[in-house]
DNA sequence: CTTCCACCGGAACCGTGGGAAA
DNA sequence: TTTCCCACGGTTCCGGTGGAAG
């Protein structure tokens, strides 16, 4: 049944992609100046999540990589790295040999000195998430680079720039935007099928229930992967020599759960506690909700402090703030569902 | 229209913890 | 060892905002 679940990870570039000639060819066209030499102009790309923006983006970069030795790149996802410290030290990590610095009480802008400073090949930074960015200003220092081009991966252009300062707001409208849209089911289909005939076992899944896991993804390639990742491991468990319909049914809410589950776990004690309580009403009012939360906590957090926690599980899409000021409520997401 | 109110979020500041230098 | 410097989570303070009430 399963014969290699490398090919199942979310983090895998296949060495062959499908259906996203244009965007591959509108990114290598943006980084093209670095094969001569030249500094490349800023990549946007957007769309929503699982519409292939990581995968593609790596990939493409690892072809002009092959094409021009001298080239190098650095993945790094804010997500993991989201404060100015930790994307600075991420980058001079990969980019030297060097590891003298060693996390925090190095002079103030060491570290900044030290990229400004770096001679080396070109290269290219794709920062993902950078939505979680906590520290927007780190983007416009970045820009100021010349040995290093940024890809920027982004869930959405315009909400970005409405958060940021104009000045940076000015420099990042003039980068090249690439936009993804949600895959098809078709295009789902396709993409499921090259990783199951690497991952699995000749025959092990039939074309139809290929077909009712792209179907139940709506165009998120996250969750189809995740999808047929567990359906696989549950056949397997079960010692199936086929991925049968009830194991598909089992693996779809299991799918969105531990995608939901994995951005629960990076939530503070506290946090969840925030988040149980949204749960628990259809929708909750800030004036309700802080009571609430200091009555079920020890010590609890100022007020502020679960201002800044709510709007960091909206950036997670964990919740939604609607209306402003008076009649602002809070709501939690179920998690992703075809729309 | 003006005032009020609840909430938002920026900025400055603080305490803590850990590596480096003295 | 002590001292210094830094990042970072959290708090305090406060001006801004927009709908509701007067």
């Amino acid at each position: 049944m399963l014969r290699d679940a490398r090919f199942l990870r979310e983090e895998f570039v296949p060495r062959e992609v499908v259906h996203r000639d244009p965007e591959i060819n509108h990114l290598s066209s943006v980084l093209q100046p670095l094969a001569d030499g030249r500094p490349a102009d800023t990549a946007f790309i957007s769309g929503p999540s699982g519409s292939g923006k990581t995968c593609i983006s790596k990939y493409t970069v690892e072809q002009l990589k092959e094409e021009n030795l001298d080239v190098e790149s650095i993945y790094v996802n804010c997500w993991n790295d989201h404060s100015r410290f930790q994307v600075l030290f991420r980058i001079l990590d990969e980019v030297t040999s060097t590891v003298d610095i060693h996390r925090q009480s190095t002079p103030r802008d060491v570290l900044f000195d030290r990229l400004r400073d770096h001679d080396g090949p070109p290269c290219v930074v794709i920062l993902d998430e950078v939505d979680q960015l906590a520290d927007r200003k780190v983007l416009y220092e970045l820009l100021g680079l010349q040995s290093f081009s940024l890809v920027l991966i982004v869930n959405d252009v315009e909400e970005l720039l409405a958060e940021v300062d104009e000045r940076l707001a000015s420099r990042l409208r003039s980068a090249e935007r690439i936009r993804f849209h949600a895959y098809t089911t078709d295009e789902l289909v396709d993409i499921l099928r090259e990783r199951a005939d690497r991952a699995l076992t000749h025959d092990a899944i039939s074309q139809e229930q290929l077909e009712a896991i792209a179907d139940e993804a709506g165009g998120d390639a996250r969750v189809a992967i995740a999808t047929l990742k567990l359906a696989a491991r549950q056949a397997d468990r079960d010692g199936a020599e086929q991925i049968t319909t009830d194991h598909v049914k089992q693996a779809v809410p299991d799918a969105r759960e531990e995608l939901r589950q994995k951005n629960l776990d990076a939530l503070s004690e506290h946090q969840q506690v925030i988040y149980e309580i949204i749960e628990e009403h259809e929708s909750i009012a800030p004036g309700d909700l802080y009571p609430e939360y200091r009555s079920r906590v020890d010590n609890p957090k100022s007020d502020r402090t679960v201002r800044s926690y709510l709007k960091k599980m909206v950036r997670y899409n964990l919740v939604a703030a609607e209306g402003s000021t008076q009649d602002r409520r809070y709501r939690s997401l179920a998690p992703p569902s075809p729309s």
